[in-house]
DNA sequence: GTTTCATGTAACTTTTATAGTTACATGATT
DNA sequence: AATCATGTAACTATAAAAGTTACATGAAAC
């Protein structure tokens, strides 16, 4: 599968920019990421669609948060991202085919409620508790409880 | 995102080896796919790894269910596929960042439920209940299939 | 025993999605 | 005006999945 990596730049970023005084230019996120600036305000530019981010030109230009990281969850990154992370495809057959249509059901409703849950996950987690992380310790703080911990079967 | 149609391709498969009462060759389940026997054999391949399938080759030979069809569950063709089908991106930026850490984190407990909840939900429908979707309604009745001449009586 | 049928698999090609890069325009600050 | 930074289109590179070719293996039919 070809991976997609836009979340994981989109918080870092987001992170980042939720401790920092001064915009920050898409070439100094391109290097913490090691990645391009152009991938940089091509991600980032949907997060300014959506309204989470600004951004400006020229000297002292670049990017910032439109609104206080607390109030940024990472489920708002995930939609302004939007992209299906679902690789399970449905198939080609005609499905005039009871057993193609009897699967169409079936895995739709699955990976409605897989993202259901993504959603649910991720709505419970803010920029600002990402950025935390960085301050505290600098390493993993522990997600928010909102599942009962150690029962998934995968 | 490059889709992947393995699962759909297996599902739709084995629904139709529920119903036949003899094996059917990879170049008939290809036809019913839309797709080329050698992709048909890959795929199956794994089911057969897993216990799910067996095939003959020679004159009469192919594909059959290796055990009764309702003893078969999606989710067990879902294990035998054995690829990942969430694509997030885990960052490649490094993890002594406090901010990757705890993305890596939440990122990897939402994927797992995820995951999770998809196994659920097929782990509640076998292969017989969608063999069972072709029967009920949906389609010609067990008229002469599509792919041989004569003695193929599905 | 040879022909035919079908799977098994490696190797290669094609397709497509993501990421990376180049180039240039636009606007803001100095 | 010069510089800095974003905005975006167009192109290239990489990687994953599917499609295809080629050939080996084994089983049944003749």
């Amino acid at each position: 599968m070809k991976h997609n990596g836009k979340l994981a730049l989109a918080l870092h970023s987001l992170g980042h920019l939720a401790l920092s005084q001064t915009p920050m230019t898409s070439e100094a996120i391109a290097a913490q990421n090691q990645t391009h600036p152009v991938v940089v305000r091509r991600v980032l530019g949907r997060l300014r669609a959506a309204g989470l981010l600004q951004s400006e030109k020229g000297h002292a230009g670049g990017w910032r948060l439109a609104r206080p990281a607390a109030q940024i969850s990472v489920a708002d990154v995930y939609a302004a991202i939007d992209e299906p992370f679902l690789s399970l495809q449905l198939p080609k057959a005609p499905p005039e085919c009871g057993i193609v249509a009897a699967m169409q059901t079936l895995v739709s409703a699955a990976m409605t409620e897989a993202e259901a849950v993504l959603h649910s996950h991720f709505a419970r987690q803010s920029i600002a508790d990402l950025a935390q992380a960085m301050q505290g310790h600098g390493h993993a703080a522990p997600e928010k409880p909102a599942f009962l911990p150690g029962d998934s079967p995968l």
